[in-house]
DNA sequence: ATTCTATTTTCAGTTTATTGTCAGGAACTT
DNA sequence: AAGTTCCTGACAATAAACTGAAAATAGAAT
């Protein structure tokens, strides 16, 4: 389970950690200090905290910034107890739960469990593989962040190496993998494909093995 | 929650149970099968989720009638994809919101999320992608303020993408929620609607995957 | 019914991105 | 060094998508 926590104080991702690591959920925390940081790719989380005393302006605007994405990951605020106000209007901009500083950390790991719970039916498989994120529903790769845009055929061919990952493919599997039977290919697509996706994906996520094929997502013992 | 589900087909009911149970509400549904049935007692409920297809008759006018009683509860109608005049009759009717099967389940959590919230005096669901503010009940399409009118396809392929955002779909995708199973299209319709939409909601807002599909609410080109 | 209007669907010409191929060079193996 | 194997820039052929406009259809008004 991967939570991004929006705040601007410190400390309270460690806490998160401990206390809901050992549920058997592995918490992957990220601190963000300013709305700038966090707008980025929230898809990749299944919840976030937001913490509404954010130092560049309010906190609100960040989650109605989301949610006009028509994102729907849960957000459960975080909010000080004299701010009646910001919880009213934090709920009616989408957030689904809040809690009110200073909380009971059990409280809000009861919290993150339902939501957990709520949201562990429709998981969005999304694979990290270094500086690569890969949501095979979507269709969508982000490099450091940034999104690859990849043709058909590019993604045809990383998708061969994603359902195997770790595993040596020839060239004459991923040119099974590529085209159909009839289709035979005469010249040397697939160095040209791999050529491709490391342009794009970066030279160190794929590994040739010489006279044998190519490698992707483990171990790059690198180097040579 | 008591939630109140019409439909004659099985199996959602234990879903949305499932689905939204967690949440807090109690959920307490109902399957009926027939109009008689469920005309009984809809006071009784918080919501109501109205399947048009209903073996004994329309299921708008079940939902006159209910609101021909003066009952105000919310109604989210669930209607198949061929039926677009169904989805207008049935706001016209009355509706607070509707969804095109198939839809996400997450998509109806969301809707049900939003209808309680909005039954305790909130605002209704707008979505915004950038310059553009979709009100999907009141069916509304604001382009930089200004109003922008949708044929009854283009609204319908729209909410295609609505329904799914960051989700790239294919164009047999688009066909099968566009169109009854039978009804095969054979020229180039879908091209022709995404060129029309694009020209009343601006180029940007649908991204063209070639040999793959569409997409439309995530992420800008770049990279590549 | 008949006409009129707006929408839907089809078609065709144009534009654009992708694909597969090649060729020269780089890197590894012996 | 000689012989493989692999890498990668360039390019023509191809396939996919865009879009204006005509034809067909549905809906409303008379």
């Amino acid at each position: 389970m991967r939570i991004l926590l929006v705040e601007d104080t410190e400390g309270l991702g460690e806490v998160i950690q401990d206390q809901v690591a050992d549920e058997g959920h592995a918490v992957d925390w990220v601190k963000c200090i300013s709305q700038a940081d966090s707008s980025l790719r929230t898809t990749d989380y299944d919840l976030i905290l937001l913490d509404l005393m954010l130092p560049d302006g309010n906190g609100i605007d960040l989650l109605k910034k989301i949610r006009n994405l028509g994102e729907t990951t849960p957000v459960i605020i975080l909010t000080a107890r004299d701010q009646i106000s910001d919880r009213i209007n934090g709920l009616n901009a989408g957030a689904d739960d809040y809690l009110v500083k200073p909380f009971d950390l059990s409280e809000l790991c009861a919290r993150i469990a339902a939501v957990s719970r709520r949201y562990a039916g429709n998981p969005n498989p999304i694979i990290h593989l270094g500086a690569l994120e890969v949501d095979m529903t979507k269709h969508l790769i982000f490099r450091d962040g940034i999104t690859v845009n990849l043709t058909a055929r590019e993604w045809a061919l990383l998708e061969a190496f994603i359902q195997r990952p770790g595993t040596l493919l020839s060239k004459s599997q991923l040119e099974d993998h590529l085209y159909a039977f009839g289709s035979e290919i005469e010249s040397n697509t697939i160095e040209v494909y791999i050529s491709r996706l490391r342009k794009k994906l970066g030279k160190d996520q794929l590994e040739t093995v010489r006279g044998l094929g190519y490698r992707m997502g483990y171990s790059g013992p690198q180097g040579r």
